[in-house]
Formats: structure tokens, sequence, C-alpha cells
DNA sequence: TATGAATGAGTGTTCATTCAT
DNA sequence: CATGAATGAACACTCATTCAT
């Protein structure tokens, strides 16, 4: 990928993380890119492209740390105590503005490249949290639910933690969540 | 209110909810309104201001409707499998694209009114949960915590049934906000 | 039909007369005009319609000389000659480019709306010739390729006076024309 | 000439004639050629250029079939039936989009290359029926005059069945221009 | 209260062409 | 002879808002 191209896709990562896809056009966009606006389309198609390949992008950066979380010679619970403490670092660091993948899909109209992607990494992540929960459960079953809930409490964290602009939905989800590990297979009546 | 500020406002519901705020222009929200559009200007002062005033009525029947729900004479469990159950027949039903609130909060600047009326809406939504979670946990503390999560399970089940377009999230956030409910108090350590 | 739609029209008629549908950018045309952009879009929906309409009044103005001209109390003969006097008169005078209808429908991709208004304005105009040549000829058969033909040549002459920047083509058409006319009904050996 | 340039003037040829100068981008023409940008540019000074070019192409082809027919050893008045017949062949068996050379120019601002290139075409042409002319009349001014006539039968008949999207104008031509061949020289009188 | 007409600033995208290598 | 990368200017069109009546 040429620096060019990565230049844009830089600075489309900045401003759609600050504002939305949205809200930030093409113009903006070039101009903080120091590019003209034909060197832009050279490189991406149309701004749907580029939102596309911000959001793979996104993607593969949370899909690795995921992954390494999974391998790490720690107790099962401790990961997934991991990933809330992660978001609630995060949230109190930077401007966040909720899941890029969750946002951008909503301003996106039909069956575009942008909502497999989200759905792509939306499968990836829930994926995630079936790992985390077999480590925890044995029985598959069970381990499906309890992935399940531990990748919805997230998303609800993230979701209202940015309506609230305050940080007790994580720290509400992760309890949640521990208590779900925590508790025995009572879910079997 | 005018007979004529309560069809715009009809009709910017039907609108916003099927594509969302930012996909609806004002030319298309005056035309299906039938009105001209310095008559839309005189009964709002923006667009802005009109969304302001769509989302106050969502929340207003949303609390109306949870009100009715927190004083049935049953069990609050099944409360709680009522609201996921209403979820799950809504998202069937209808061309659902999440949370209204939520969504429009997201392509909103900064600190605008809309963003203090979805607040409002969260925080009385939060307030439906804990009150439910009230009639299941007596220990004040053990409900609260039972109330955020059964909230975060829920925006988080209305999230990602829309990203997967699938019903599954409402399926395991209902299991999982019932296992919550019927867990003994070891969360207390 | 408001005088600003009027002004934009004129101009329109103007620059596409001087240079051909495809040569005039809308920022001219509402520059020329005195109009913002977005009221020539209140005024027409785009610049096919505004091309649509632009040559149905240049229809009009055809059809309605066409049709005083038929109604003249002289010899039919002497209306052929007429028309392609005007047609020569009319080259001498202006910067003529051509058929606006047969140059328009050229640069027109598909069937839109536009190849409609040339092809009735064509049919229109093949009525008039064989109206015309009906007057030389009783007979309907021999009036109708009369007509025809006189229509062809007329724009051959309107073609070719244009490529060849010159008035022989004109000059011929109409001798040819009056050849015609003049034949004895010897196409029917 | 390079082969590569063949290969883009090839390729522009089949654009051109399929949808017309103005509706053809470098872009695509560089693309459908398999060649970079500049090495489009290294054999052709500019698009009008390149235009020329192509038409200098169609010119020499059109003119070698011309010439071809008028040596054949058949009745002058056999000579023209056949044009109008190959026309009408042509016409039904493609997707004829009219004169090339008429609709190219019209396209060009004021006295470019592209317009001589036109205006030789077009003489070349004419002296083709003129030619033909002189081998059914004798009478030098009479050629001239029958010369013209059924170059701009012809050229009407093209201009008009492309407006039509039909085979009359081309029958009614044919029906026509057989008539002035066949007449006695009564144009003379 | 209601309206038709007008607007400036913006949208995303494509154009033919040139540069450095 | 060939190329990938870059460009300024233009393209048609839409936005939410305001003005005069």
């Amino acid at each position: 990928m040429s620096v060019t191209k990565q230049r844009i896709l830089a600075t489309a990562a900045t401003l759609f993380n600050e504002r939305g896809y949205e809200l930030v056009g093409i113009n903006e966009l070039i101009e903080k890119s120091g590019v003209a606006k034909a060197t832009f389309y050279q490189h991406f198609r149309s701004k749907e492209k580029l939102c596309a390949e911000w959001l793979r992008q996104e993607a593969l950066a949370s899909q690795a740390s995921s992954s390494d979380l999974l391998k790490l010679p720690i107790p099962a619970v401790e990961k997934v105590a991991h990933k809330f403490d992660g978001l609630r670092q995060f949230l109190a660091e930077s401007d966040f503005r909720g899941c890029c993948f969750s946002n951008t899909a909503t301003v996106m109209i039909q069956d575009n490249e942008v909502h497999q992607v989200v759905r792509d990494y939306k499968s990836g992540s829930r994926l995630f949290w079936h790992a985390v929960a077999l480590q925890i459960r044995p029985d598959p079953s069970a381990a499906l639910l309890l992935g399940d809930s531990l990748f919805l409490l997230f998303s609800g964290a993230v979701t209202e933690a940015q309506n609230a602009k305050a940080l007790w939905p994580v720290d509400s989800a992760k309890a949640a969540a521990l208590a779900l590990c925590r508790e025995t297979v009572s879910t079997l009546p």
C-alpha cells in the first residue's frame, strides 16, 4: 500500500473515529490528508470504499488484540475482566464515540459492502467471546450462552457508556459478566 | 399543538424511524407532510429541534409502556421476560433500525439538545430496570447491579440484533437476563 | 411559468444553441442566469429536464411557424421554396450549429425523456412536409414519398451546411426539392 | 505505427462508435486498451488528436469502399441503390449512432483539427456522389446538382433513421434518389 | 398562520492532463 | 517506450435555512 494511500487512510481513521462517517466530508478529508481530490479517488473508488477499508483495518487491530489475549496463560475469567478494564481505560482516555462498526452500519443504506464488513467483525468478536467462555465452561451449549451474554454485555456497555458519557455501564457490565462466569450451571433447571 | 405541527411530527417519526435522522432531508419531510417549507420552520426552529421533539415523543411512549408493565400484578421475572419478548416480536415484524436514541445521538455533533433528550430517556430506561430489579432483589445494591445488567443486556441485544439482522441476540440476552435474575446473591462474596 | 424560470430557460436556450447541451455546464448556466444553484434546481429537477423543456419550446416555435406557412394562400411549391429560403437566411445570419434536436439526441444516452421530445418533434416535422406534399400531389402515396423526400433533403441540408460551413447544401437541397415537386409521377413506371 | 498505438486506436474506434466522443473518457479508454495513462499520452498528444486520427481512419475505410463501388462495371443507378441498401443493412444489423463525422463535429468547440477532418471527409463523400452522378448525367452542371441531391438525401437518411430509430428514412431516401436519377433533365427549364 | 421563491455552502465524483522515474 | 502517482478544475446535484408577502 502506497504511502499516500496510507496517509489518507490514517486521516480517515482519525476523522471517522472523531466524528463518524457521515459528519466527515471528502473535502475535509483530502485537505487534512494533503492530497488533491483526484488523488484520493485514484486510491479509493468512493467514500464508501474508503469507509470499508477503514473498518477492515479497525477490525484487524481489534481481532489481533483479542487473539493475543485469548492465548495469554491466565485464568479465563481474568481475560473477561481484562477486556472490560481495557474498555474502561480507553473510554477514560479518549473522546470515544461508541462502536465504530455499529455506528457506521447505522448510517449506511441497505446492504452495501460496509454492512458485510461490520457483520464479519461482529461475528469474529462473538467468536472470541465464545472461545473465552469455552475456557470457563467446558459444556459447549453453556459456553455458547455465556459467550453470547458476555458479548452482549460488552456491546451494551459500549453503547450506554457513550450515551451516558459515564463509566458506570462498563463497571456494571464487568460485574455482571463476572457474575455470569462464576454462576453455577443453574441455567439448566 | 396545532394539527399541522402534529402532522409534520408524525411524518418525521415515520421517516426518521425508517431511515434515520441524517438520511431524511427537510425537502422530503415537508413534501410528505404536505406543508410548505416556511410553514415547517414556523413550527420547528430547525431540523435539530424537530429531532429533539420526535425523540421526546418516542421517549414518552416508551416510558408509558414501561410504567404500565411495572405495575402489572405478575412476578417481576416475567416482566423481564416480557420486555425481551416484546423486543423479539418487534424485530420480527418491523424493519427495525436499532435504538433511535442511540442512533441519533451518534450522528449529532457535540452536546446539543438531542444528546440531553437521549440521556434523559436512557436514565429513565435505566430507572425502569432498577425498579424491576427491586421487585426481584430486595437488597438495594444488588438490585442496582441487576438492573444495570438487564439494561445493558437489553441495549446490547438491540444493537447486535440490528447488526446481525438476526434474533439470536435477543434470545441470548433474555436467557442471560433470566439467569441473572435467578442467580443466588453470590455476587457479594 | 415564473419569471425566474423563464430567465433560466432563456439563458439555457441561448447557451445550448450556441454550443450544445454537453458543452454547457450548470455553473455557467446559473451564473449567466443570475440565480443561485439551488434556485435552478427548484425550477428544474435536473439538467436533463431543463434540456427537455428547452427542446419542447424550440419545437413549439418551429411548429407554429410551419403551421402558419401551411395555411398561407400561396402555391404549395412556393411553401417548399420558402422553407429552404428561411433556412438559408437563418444560416447566413446566425452562427448556426445544426439541428438542435438531432444534435442533442446524439449526446444523450439510451431512451430518456429528451429522445422522446426529439422523436415527437421529428414526427411533427415530417407531418408538415406530408401536408405540403399533399397540396402538390393529390395521390396520397405519391404525397407520402414526396413529403419524406423533402423532409430528408431539408435534414441533410441542415446537417451538411453545418459541416461545410457553407450554403451550397441549402441551395442544392432546394433545387432538388423543387425538381421533385415538378416531376411528373414517373416514379411509378 | 506501433502495435500499442494501434491497439489504443482500435479501442477508441470501438468506444467512440458505440457511445460517441464525449461520452467516452480517457480513463475507460486506457483501461480497455490495457495501457498506462502516460503511455496513451506518449502516442496521442490529447484526446482530441486521438479523435482526429480515429476519424481519419474511418474516412479512409469509407472512401476505399466508395472508390471500389465507383469502379464496379454496373449501371450507375445501381451504384446509387447499392449505397442505400448498404446503409439499410448496416442500420438493421448494428446499433448505429448516426454519422460519426457529423456527430463528433457537433460536440467540438470552434475550429479545431477535427472539424477539418470532418470537412475533408464530407468533401470526399460529396465528390463520390458527383462521380456517380456524372455516370448518370453527362451534363456537368446537371451532374453536380444530382450528386449534391443524392449526397444530401443520404445524409438526411442517416440522421433521421437515427432519430426515428426506424428504417423508413432510408427507404424513402432511396426512392427519392432513384426518382431523381430517372428524371428527365427537366430541371433546366 | 401559511406560503412560494431564493440562497450560500456544501455533497461526492470525474475530467483530461502532467510529472518524476 | 513505458509507467504509477498526482493534480486543478470542473461536474451535476443537495443541504438546511431565510426572505418577502
